[in-house]
DNA sequence: TCTTGCTACGATATATCGTAACGACTATGC
DNA sequence: GCATAGTCGTTACGATATATCGTAGCAAGA
């Protein structure tokens, strides 16, 4: 049930099918999956790593794909919006979701060492934020809940 | 015990209660809490709302405390270091503590109608992060909470 | 056909947030 | 006093994000 991207697995499947589902689900719901997006999204999908925008940006004009920042901040928003992918408040960055299946409160892992982020998943309303949240009568409508620290391979000593 | 921003309250007790906290505090600790590190912490106890670095600066340099942007930063950084403010990542933007007494691992709620911002505290090893990150086997240095959404004044109908 | 509404795209400019680096001054401990 | 570490002021720059204006394509309906 958890996300592997700490451990070692079969990463191509992870891009494919990511692609794959993506596209799927736009062609459900009638939304355009665009070349720009959907390299954005391969983009984000490379690696278990959060990306700045213009690290993005600067593979797209690479890829003859458009040079200025609205073109990467329009396809992140599109993927962001639609949950395709998350974006990463600690890091002003994005990921790909890992989650697509259903709506979810994403929980992330991010390792200070390899850079490598994991998503997790849990109800927001239950755990410390809803108790705070409740008793000061406040309303959730969205949770950041970011974790920093050292990925298992990477707190191992050897 | 949970913090009153979002109520009625003395908020000049608020203000003088906490710079004669930090005062004290860096008494003891040996630190130094120049001018310029005492305004900014009054400009963040000034409302209980996150300010940009900028906004802060700005308020320096009426002051004539300094005009660039390492002023503000450093002054950010040093109150931050110590624990006497926070820094939303949501926002970019820093608030001052309100839970000086211990260490402690803060959850914030923010209303996206009035600004105003609550820090409440809980230890993020228990509730949802802690168990994704133990189930992981991923060590948390740092834990970001941030709720988004609306006070009990703002989510009122009328 | 013509118009209207909508979504996406291109391009320029600007706003906002954050640091590196350097030299001068100042508090502190010896 | 002197050495040292900490602080400060400034210049310049880097990184992240949005505003604004204009265009292209497509589909629905008059
Ligand atoms: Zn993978
Ligand atoms: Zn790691
Ligand atoms: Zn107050
Ligand atoms: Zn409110």
């Amino acid at each position: 049930m958890t996300d592997q991207a700490f451990e070692a697995h079969d990463h191509d499947a992870c891009i494919s099918g990511g692609v794959a589902s993506v596209e799927q689900i736009c062609a459900d719901r009638g939304l355009q999956f665009t070349r720009t997006r959907q390299r954005v999204l391969e983009i984000l999908l490379s690696e278990h790593k959060a990306m700045g925008a213009y690290e993005i940006l600067d593979i797209l004009r690479a890829d003859g794909l458009g040079s200025q920042p609205p073109v990467a901040y329009r396809a992140l928003e599109f993927l962001t919006k639609h949950g395709f992918a998350h974006r990463i408040e600690r890091l002003n960055a994005f990921i790909a979701c890992s989650h697509l299946e259903d709506p979810h409160a994403p929980v992330f892992l991010i390792c200070r060492s390899c850079d490598r982020v994991v998503e997790a998943e849990s109800d927001p309303s239950k755990g410390e934020i809803g108790r705070a949240a409740k008793q000061a009568g406040f309303v959730i409508e969205r949770a950041v809940r970011e974790a920093e620290g050292l990925c298992p391979g990477c707190s191992k000593p050897a």
